[in-house]
Parts: C-alpha cells; structure tokens; sequence
DNA sequence: CTTGGGACCTGGCTGC
DNA sequence: TGCAGCCAGGTCCCAA
C-alpha cells in the first residue's frame, strides 16, 4: 500500500520525466477516477499545460500545472504510476502522454484511487495533519495530539488530520521500534515514550524511504522495480512469525477494524493502559509541554 | 468536539 | 473443480 515513503519513491522517480514537460494526449477509462471535476474538463484543461512540479503531501501527489490548476493523485491501496511500461494493462484507469516520448499509466487493481483537478491543491490537503519530517512536528506536537485521545495510540497515528503520511504498516513498525502496545491509549504515554515514539516515526519514514518504500502488495515503483524495505519489517506482515528482537511470536490483532501486528513481548502491556481498560488509565495521563 | 462503524472496491485465499 | 464468502486498508461519511 502507498504511504509516504511510496509516495516519496514515486514523486522522485517520476519528476525527472514529467517536470517541465506538456500533457500532450489524455485518456481515463474510469470515470470513478475522478474525483472533483468532470472527464471533459479535467481532458480539457489537461492537453498542453505544462507540469511545473510534482511534489507529494501526505500520501498525495500534486502535479502543479502552468495553468495554476493543480492535478492533485492518491493511489489509495493497490494504485501505482508506471512510467512507460510495455503495455497498458487491464487495470490501467487513466494513461497520460508527456511530451518527449513519456507516458504514465494510472493503474489500480482495486479502483480506489481518485484524481482532483482543483484550483487550489490546499483545498483538497490542506486539512492534513504536519509532515513527519517538517520541522514544526516536534515530540510536544505529537504529545499534545495524543494527550487529546483515548483511542488506541495506533489509531491516532493513522488519522492523516495529525500527522500526515503514515499508513497500516509503518504505524506498526514505528510502535514496535518504540515498544509500544498498539493498543495503548493514546493520552497513556509518558513524555519519555512520546519522544522516543517521534523519533522512531522519523527513523522508520526515513529507512523506508532510503529502500524505495515496500513492496509487499501490489506497489511497485514507476520503472516497475520493487522497494526493498519490507525486507527489513519486523513486525509488519510478519503475523505468526518469531520477533526478530527476542523470537516471540508475533500476535495479530483488530483495532479498529485495522490488522496491526505487534510482539507481545518488546511491546507489553499492562492493562489499566488499555483502551477497554480501567478508570485509572486517566491517572497516567501526561501533558507534554 | 470525539469516537465507532459502514461503504467503497476487487483479487486472492479459505473452506465446503 | 467450483463457488460462496471473507479479507486486505485509506479515506469519507454518518450517527451517537
């Protein structure tokens, strides 16, 4: 699934051949495709209007057109941008002709991805939460976002009004590296499993990115190579398998209808810590400040 | 305001 | 072998 370090992988690879250069041709098969905007007007503002950047927010991707429209992407689970591939397959939604010989081919198996041809792109992401790695989302930002919810501390990094870009299996992973219960309630973690958390957010996006993003679905990168950073996952997907940290076996569990995959043992818990726990879980609440 | 649950989607898997 | 039914999860929408 495309989360942010997918997303970073398929805005670098794609620029190069896509910055600076027309839409010469236009053909979306999916009407579904589009979110805002009719097919006739996003085909006619399209054709001719030059891409002068492509930049990613969240799990979005803006192409910013010389018109001042912007052509706002979100590949949602099983999308992905191919550039020039061999042939356009049966899952292919929308294919875009670039002048000098380049094409990209919308494709998604699952058909939940959509497309905003919009004025302003902040109308469309301006409601997101900080980017991870902007400098204004420091561990008192995340602390105060979490001191606000009861729910599960995974649920609150899963909603992209708080922070934005990650997905089900780098929340995962994030918790593990910080030996947290998924489960937690957010408001139940001291200022020092707060910092360490935000670090390990960072650290997780960062490794991920550096490996092209994970190809543990349908994702593959626009030359249609694979990412690599699954590979070193140790918890995510890896249901039933031994933890790599201490070889116990790591559990599956539902928080709010989201599989999320966790060691029982680096990341106890203790129940008045639980989102269906006691009353005293609101004792251990701390305000970072 | 926060929280929880369903809808959207379809390929792949499970079990009868 | 065939097929029904479930599951995956990012986001939006609605109800409590």
């Amino acid at each position: 699934m495309p989360e942010l370090p997918e997303v970073e992988t398929i805005k670098n690879e794609l620029a190069p051949s896509v910055v600076g250069h027309s839409l010469t041709g236009v053909a979306i098969f999916d009407e579904k495709l589009v979110a805002v905007g009719s097919l006739e007007e996003v085909h006619r503002e399209l054709i001719g209007r030059k891409i002068e950047s492509l930049k990613r927010r969240g799990k979005y991707l803006i192409f910013e057109l010389s018109s001042g429209r912007s052509l706002i992407m979100h590949l949602r689970m099983t999308g992905s941008l191919l550039l020039n591939p061999r042939e356009v397959d049966r899952y292919a939604r929308a294919v875009f002709d670039i002048s000098g010989e380049h094409r990209v081919v919308f494709s998604d198996r699952r058909r939940l991805g959509r497309i905003w041809l919009v004025n302003d792109a902040d109308t469309t992401v301006g409601k997101l939460g900080p980017e991870p790695f902007d400098e204004g989302y420091s561990a008192e930002i995340l602390g105060q976002s979490l001191s606000r919810h009861r729910i599960p501390v995974k649920s609150v990094l899963l909603d992209q009004h708080i922070v934005a870009g990650i997905g089900n299996m780098y929340a995962d992973e994030a918790l593990f590296a910080a030996g947290i219960h998924p489960s937690r309630r957010a408001h139940s973690l001291s200022r020092k499993e707060v910092r360490t958390l935000h670090n390990c957010i960072r650290a997780v996006l960062e490794a991920a990115i550096n490996c092209k993003g994970a190809s543990v679905d349908t994702y593959v990168r626009p030359e249609g190579e694979l990412g690599t950073a699954h590979c070193d996952f140790k918890v995510a997907h890896r249901r039933g398998q031994p933890c790599p940290a201490c070889g116990a076996t790591i559990q599956w569990i539902k928080i709010q209808n989201r599989g999320s995959c966790f060691c029982p043992k680096c990341q106890s818990l203790s129940s008045r810590h639980t989102a269906k726990g006691s009353q005293r879980a609101s004792h251990s609440l701390h305000n970072v400040t």
